[in-house]
DNA sequence: TGCCACATTGACATTAGTGGAAAGGTCAAG
DNA sequence: CTTGACCTTTCCACTAATGTCAATGTGGCA
């Protein structure tokens, strides 16, 4: 598969595919042509990098690593294995963040719906600015 | 509440509060001197900030969707909350990422250590190359 | 053969986030 | 009053990610 069409599988700019290549997160082979060739295997990691990058992780993050995830050299690994469980440590609290914001925004657009309705019934009483302030609030309130 | 200590207890710099700030998503109330004062409200406002750049949304993308954070104007909001509940399906297709990656990580954990432990007890064999290749495409299999 | 779409590399531009320095105001403590 | 530790704004610089353009090679097709 050509460089285009992952490209397009992975919803990214062949651009992109060439940046992480430069930055050692990627080798795809070539053939004859010197054109870059994508396996699975390639789609796969050019899919998780791109997850990794939108999730603010930088390449150079993912680079340090990458000897691990990668192949060969158990023993060139045993160093990056303390890096994989902080890394994995970091992904729980990104999870632990990301949930906690997640049933945040669930609440917060209940009650903004709920407030629009009610606002409807009342037939536009013009700008009472209901106390949607205090109810954000409260919705913030459990946060850090 | 100044701005250095709210920074340091963003765990951030004072920089960034300011960077935010002029990216209009932080307004905090200015005191006689025309210093910023940060109070528990702001905190906790610019606290998310941090955490959603930190997990890859621009100031812009939060901009976008800061009319609904705050407060007043349900009305300037009902265009908004499509755009919270877009947000929620990427947060949730990003947990469900993360989650994934996590456990992979952790089974690539267990695996590499398991190899290690192997390759001790086989008193360094050299570079046998385990098959490594084989089991981290293994794992890599399920995505995507 | 010539055209066209796609590939290559390399250089340059843009946008974001952030750091840092300069020039100056505020304020408390010595 | 001076010093020092904050604060302000403004400007410049660096890095990362990405876009875009230029110059060139490759390969299929009328």
């Amino acid at each position: 598969m050509r460089i285009q069409e992952a490209a397009a599988h992975l919803g990214i700019s062949p651009r992109s595919l060439r940046h992480y290549e430069k930055g050692g997160l990627l080798t795809p082979s070539r053939d004859e042509n010197g054109y870059r060739s994508y396996g699975p295997v390639d789609l796969r990691r050019a899919g998780r990098i791109r997850d990794m990058v939108a999730t603010g992780f930088s390449t150079r993050e993912i680079l340090a690593m990458a000897p691990c995830l990668t192949d060969d050299g158990a023993g060139a690994c045993e160093s990056g294995l303390s890096d994989l469980e902080h890394k994995l440590s970091q992904i729980d609290r990104l999870i632990a963040d990301l949930q906690a914001r997640r049933a945040t925004t669930r609440d917060r657009i209940a009650l903004f719906r709920d407030a629009l309705s009610h606002n409807s019934e009342r037939e536009e009483t013009g700008y009472e600015s209901t106390n949607l302030v205090a109810v954000s609030d409260r919705l913030a309130g459990g946060k850090r």
